[in-house]
DNA sequence: GCGACTTTCTATACATGTATAGAAAGTAAC
DNA sequence: GTTACTTTCTATACATGTATAGAAAGTCGC
C-alpha cells in the first residue's frame, strides 16, 4: 500500500461520524446540520462533501452504525419458520423505531444498512425453510420491507401531528362526512381518531406470513 | 352572512391551487417553490402564508384536487369481498403514482385526501361484508394503507436513485458480503437487482387480504 | 529543486422554506 | 372624522443544503 498523493486530509469519515453522533446524542437529530457538523470537527462545512456525497449518505452510514448495535436475538426455540420470519420482521422494526431520524433515511433506500442485513438474511431463510422458492423468498421480504417502512413512516408522522397540535386536517375531513356516500366512515366517525393509533404492526405481519408462506403441516 | 373586517384580500386559495396547478404541469413538480408560486399569482410569498399553513398543507390540498379526478372503479361483478379489498387498493396505489410529488404528502398524513375517502370506505365495507368486525376492518385497512403507503416511498426512491445514477451504496454492499453469515443473501448475490426491481404490491395485497380476511366459504 | 498532477480544503454564492415586524386597507364605535 | 381593531400583505432576515471556483499541500518524474 503505497503512499497517497495530493493534499493530506485533516479530517476523516470516522471523524464526522464520530462527531455526528456526538451531536445527535446530545442535542437530538435536528441539531445535526452540515454547518454544526463542520464546526464540531473544527473544518468548513463544504469540506465534509469530500467525505461525504450528501447529508442523505451521511444518515445513512449514521444508521448503519446505529444497525451494528441493533439486537439479533434468537429466534424462539422450536418455532417454525413463520414465526421465525415475524420475531424477525417484529425485532428489525423495533431496532429501526429506536432511531430518531429514521424517517428521512427511509425515503433514500429501499435496502437496510449493511450491518443490518441480519434482519433479510433471516426472513428469507425462514421463507426457504417455509417451502418458497429464493425468488418468492426475496418477494415476500420485500413486500414485509414496504410494509414495515410505511408503518414507521406513518407512526412517526402521526407522533409529530401531535406534537404540535395542528387540527389535523384529518379531523375536519371526519367532521363533514357525506353519511350517503361514505356510510361506514360516517359510522366510525369520531372513533377514527382512537381506532388509529393502535398499533397493529404485529397483526400486519402476522397477515403477510399467513398469506405468502405455505400453511405449515398439522 | 355580513361583511367581513380587516383588510380586503387579493388573493385567495382558489387562486394559489390553480397557480400552483399550472406551475405543475408545465414545469413539473420541482418547479413549483412558494417563491415561483407567489410570482405567478402576483404577490409575495409570504403573503401566501396567509392562506396556507406550510407548503406541505399547499400539497395535501393540491392532493385532494387531484383525488377528485381518481377514478373509484365499480368492484368486479360478482366478485367477493376480498377481490373487492384488492380492486380498491390496486385502484389506490394506481391513483397515487400518477401523482410526481406524492412522496412528500406521505410523510404528512397517515390518511388519504378528503376526496379520495372512497377507497377505504370501500376496503373497510368489504371486510365487514367479509365477516369482520368494524375495528377489525379498520386494523385491515390500516395496515393495507402502511403497506401500499411505504411501497410507493421503496418504489420512488428506487426512481430517483436510476435517474441519478449513484452507485447506490447497496451495491457495495452487496459486494462484501460474508457468505458464511449471510448465505441467502450471498447466493442471491448479483441478482438482488433484477429480483428487487420486480411489481409486487399486487402479491402483497393478495396476501395481506389472506391474512387478514376470513377464508371465503367454499 | 522544479513543474505537473492529485487530493483536500476554503470562500463565496444561491435557492429554498419560513419567522418576525410592521405597514396597508378595510370596518365599527363613538 | 377620529380612534380602535382586524385582516391581509410587504420587507427583511435567517438557517439550511449544496454548487462552483480556486487555493493549499502534498507526491512523483525528472
Amino acid at each position: 500500500m503505497p503512499a497517497r498523493t495530493g493534499r493530506p486530509p485533516k479530517i476523516s469519515k470516522t471523524d464526522i461520524l464520530t462527531a455526528a453522533h456526538r451531536v445527535i446524542h446530545e442535542e437530538g437529530t435536528q441539531a445535526l446540520t452540515m454547518r454544526r457538523l463542520a464546526r464540531e470537527v473544527g473544518t468548513t462545512p463544504m469540506a465534509l462533501y469530500h467525505h461525504v456525497r450528501d447529508k442523505d449518505e451521511l444518515l445513512l452510514m449514521l444508521l448503519d452504525d446505529y444497525a451494528a448495535r441493533m439486537p439479533s436475538p434468537e429466534p424462539p426455540a422450536g418455532a417454525g419458520p413463520g414465526e421465525r420470519v415475524v420475531a424477525a420482521a417484529v425485532a428489525m422494526r423495533e431496532g429501526l423505531m429506536g432511531v430518531p431520524w429514521i424517517v428521512e433515511v427511509l425515503r433514500a433506500d429501499d435496502l437496510m444498512s449493511a450491518r443490518a442485513l441480519w434482519y433479510p438474511e433471516e426472513i428469507i431463510d425462514a421463507a426457504v425453510q417455509a417451502g418458497l422458492t429464493p425468488e418468492e423468498a426475496v418477494d415476500a421480504y420485500r413486500i414485509i420491507w414496504h410494509y414495515t417502512a410505511g408503518e414507521i413512516t406513518a407512526r412517526s408522522a402521526a407522533a409529530r401531528r401531535r406534537e404540535d397540535d395542528r387540527p389535523t386536517h384529518r379531523s375536519q375531513v371526519f367532521e363533514n362526512l357525506d353519511a350517503t356516500r361514505l356510510p361506514r366512515l360516517a359510522a366510525l366517525g369520531p372513533r377514527w381518531a382512537e381506532l388509529t393509533s393502535r398499533d397493529t404492526y404485529d397483526k400486519g405481519v402476522r397477515a403477510l406470513v399467513r398469506g405468502l408462506l405455505p400453511p405449515p403441516p398439522p
